[in-house]
DNA sequence: AGCCCTGCTGTAAACGATTACATTCTTAGC
DNA sequence: GCTAAGAATGTAATCGTTTACAGCAGGGCT
């Protein structure tokens, strides 16, 4: 059965009033059939019922998000749709919102404040309920509410935050999960550590050299700035890096990478030179992407729950416009686990 | 300067209503001004730009989507939303609906047909203006136009195509594609070519099949059935072909890969068993994927345009939507390119 | 002068739901 | 049998725009 009889078409799409005359009651009495069944008796909700599936009827969500003074959509800005790290995240918060009969929206803030400004004007006020702001280089006080000038719209932050920011976050353990690795590599027996950093406005950039520090300290090993290379996260920059390594004279056995793509990167630049991991330096990464179990060699990373980063925010941002805030647990931060695979071994007996 | 001056900060949102009273005309005046402003004179446009800078005013996006009937935004379904291949697809997408003043949502369509049908009511009618599915399988009868029962709603496809569907659809020349990895393999000295396949069901593995049995009758190959292992576009699907590949008698000396994912896989399950590429055995993949040219060994692939396929179908959902629909070119097949790497080699001298 | 056209503006009716308030109908308690 | 409470329903206002229609002024034309 299609459901939708022949003779009762029209070429307008059915609204409640077609409903009501069908079922012979009020508009208002089909809008609580629907919404509040219990509030109507059993025989009108039979009545209703049978006349929208007759008619094939489906409220207007904008005529409904018109009244109830919400759009009952939430919008991720991302700093770059195309980064698959953010596609996890942007799963997670879909596998919460969707059941919910949200609808999400997802943005690309871009670099220049000018296409930020463009991305916050496009959702500004009536077009989402609230945010989930992934971009660290995202100014929130752009991000009105809606019918209160001067107050914010709810925003949960995740992964990156933004310094000043009073809107709750999740994020995860950067410091531990760098400090873990590192710990790592000196088991291995390694004394010479080397790091390959995020770009340096990046506040996870900070963090994990945070961690770098802490991690050769809490080994007692010594901290050498000529070990750190600048990166990018990206596949290019640990490219770059690598060429650095090359030329340096005195080389670090073990490379701590902020991101998996800037290992392989800095991997896939040594190979072409013939330097093996991990037998000439071992490498280890941060994020543990999809193919990181896959590369050649396996690599050695810190493994963060991605799809749970997503879900979280997700859950987080609900309450925040129930407003059900919860300051006990309002920055929950994930844990990461180091994940060994074949990129990191004992360092080769020194010449 | 901030803009919105402290002394008509009300505790509502500003309406049209407020911007009216302020500028002494009418609603439909500064309506006017604002959409149309060559309708009004210089003047009241003038009078009427300050009262909007004075109040704050922001048009209310669900009023106005209520009034036009459209809710200036689009729906991406994709069937998996953390596969990275679709996101550039969707910073393509974003890219032009963006400045146009269109919101992008994103949906998870997931394996069952009940996700599927949970996706297509959460959008239904009128919370989106059209769909961009790259979804193969997904059945486009479910996804109805709002106001015209019966009628579908505007519908591009990508990348993967629906069979019977008459929407337009933006593709690739996936036959094109498999036919010049093969005639580079066949170039290089191969006469022995195996495939892996994508998942069976979908209809970018049948395209590529074809691609790959015409590459091989180009070149006046045989084809041979066992040397065509079934994949599933995955790193998993690769790893799982490789076990298969290390246990046959006789073995391709190169072996075409349906994706990159599948060839990261093979290659890295080989590795374990110090099979090297390409040395031992020449891979080529399909897609291009971002890690492709830093992968040990970088990758010989064929490029798909991505983020061009997400333009393109973004633009053509608008023709659609403005109903300039051009059956001259409704399904336009993008090129794809040949990229040589390091995966792929003559084959080693026969012993 | 009378007419029409054009350019600008205002009035008020949509758009399609939800919901405060009013009304009617039951039914229980006395 | 009467009253009051409570359940079920209806009436109509409301959300904030856009836009069809009407009105009004001014100017060029016959």
């Amino acid at each position: 059965m299609i459901g939708t009889s022949q003779s009762t078409m029209r070429s307008e799409a059915p609204t409640i009033q077609d409903v009501a005359r069908v079922a012979g009651v009020s508009t208002a009495t089909v809008s609580r059939a629907l919404s509040t069944p219990d509030r109507v008796s059993d025989r009108t909700r039979h009545i209703v019922l049978e006349a929208v599936e007759e008619t094939g009827y489906v409220a207007n969500e904008m005529a409904r998000n018109l009244r109830q003074q919400k759009s009952n959509s939430i919008c991720v800005i991302t700093p770059d749709l195309s980064n698959p790290f953010f596609s996890f995240i942007i799963s997670g918060i879909e596998q919460i919102c969707g059941p919910k009969g949200y609808g999400v929206f997802v943005t690309e803030s871009g670099l220049s404040q000018k296409d930020k400004m463009r991305v916050v004007n496009l959702m500004a006020a009536s077009r989402t309920d609230g945010y989930i702001v992934l971009d660290g280089m995202l100014d929130h006080s752009m991000l009105k509410a809606r019918g209160r000038p001067g107050i914010l719209a709810p925003i949960v932050s995740a992964c990156e935050w933004t310094q000043g920011s009073t809107a709750p976050s999740v994020t995860v353990d950067n410091v531990g999960g760098a400090v873990q690795a590192v710990q790592h590599l000196a088991a291995l027996g390694h004394t010479k550590i080397g790091h390959i950093t995020g770009p340096k406005e990046n506040v996870l950039t900070v963090e994990r050299i945070k961690g770098f520090k802490q991690g050769l300290d809490s080994c007692g090993l010594q901290y050498r700035d000529d070990f750190v290379l600048e990166g990018g996260f990206s596949l290019e920059s640990g490219h770059e890096a690598a060429e650095k390594w090359l030329q340096m004279k005195d080389r670090p056995t073990a490379m701590f990478c902020a991101s998996d793509r800037e290992a392989f990167g800095f991997i896939s630049r040594l190979a072409k030179d013939g330097v093996k991991v991990p037998e000439d330096v071992s490498v280890i990464g941060f994020d543990d992407i999809e193919v990181s179990g896959f590369f050649v060699p396996a690599l050695t990373t810190v493994s963060q729950p991605r799809v749970q980063i997503g879900r979280r925010a997700a859950e987080m941002l609900f309450e925040l416009i129930r407003g059900e805030a919860d300051p006990e647990d309002a920055n929950p931060q994930l844990d990461v686990t180091l994940v060994i695979r074949e990129s990191t071994a004992a360092p080769a007996p020194s010449v």
